[in-house]
DNA sequence: AACCAGGAGAGAG
DNA sequence: CTCTCTCATGGT
């Protein structure tokens, strides 16, 4: 049965290094993890561009900027009304309670996951991908693709976030830097078998993949 | 030209 | 608890 050390050996064996999530400033990450629920980078990065040539790329600026404007910087990432006033109020709140990001990493990790979590906008995997990313909490990130992985892989059947964390916990890769790129790995893993291309050639975890590891129930058939 | 991407929340049952 | 709907742009 494959371990999620041989995992993360074989995907790294694939992929390297694959510096998942690129980012200058804590800043810039929180405000990623908003604008990519359910959006492609490629518009995300567009709207992180518009946001830099404002100069407005970072939580202060965001939680001062006039809401009209704010929509109009970010409309590449798509819902962007919605995600305006999210990012507004987050950063306005994180703002206002610990002054910024910095100052947050040194609290303790109970007391921010809490304060994070009773945001609005915040839900199970951006927590995750602030944790992680932003403030270099030891925390692994379950999206889609890591819980087709898992239980397609037979790491477990019956993969749920938290029985994918505990056995990632369990495996003793607490490095931040390793669960970084354990979870772009598998990303990057999850692409290479989306619905463009079906058929897994050379799987990197399965002998014999013969349905990818897409995210379309149908294109595994 | 439908389909979907680095989700979350609100509502219904 | 599990569906289903909404939010919206841009690439294939």
């Amino acid at each position: 049965m494959l371990t999620v050390r041989e995992m993360d050996k074989r995907l790294y064996e694939r992929y390297g290094n694959t510096r998942w999530w690129p980012a200058e400033t804590r800043d810039e990450v929180v405000i990623g993890t908003i604008l990519t629920q359910n959006t492609s980078w490629s518009n995300v990065e567009k709207a992180i561009d518009q946001l830099r040539l404002a100069g407005c790329l970072s939580l202060k600026c965001i939680c001062t900027i006039e809401s009209g404007k704010l929509e109009t910087l970010i409309r590449s990432a798509g819902f962007f009304r919605q995600k305006a006033e999210r990012l507004r109020d987050l950063s306005c709140s994180i703002v206002s309670r610990y002054g910024g990001l910095e100052k947050m990493i040194t609290e303790p990790r109970e007391e921010v996951e809490k304060f994070l979590s009773a945001q609005k906008g915040v839900g199970r995997e951006t927590l995750d991908s602030i944790l992680l990313y932003a403030l270099d909490f030891p925390e692994f990130v379950v999206d889609k693709y890591t819980l087709r992985i898992f239980s397609r892989t037979g790491i477990e059947q019956e993969s749920t976030i938290e029985s994918v964390k505990e056995a990632v916990a369990s495996s003793g890769i607490r490095d931040p830097d390793a669960l970084k790129n354990l979870h772009g790995m598998i990303v990057y893993l999850g692409k290479d078998h989306c619905r463009t291309k079906p058929k897994c050639s050379g799987c990197p975890l399965l002998e014999n993949c013969q349905y990818g590891h897409s995210l379309n129930e149908r294109s595994a058939e």
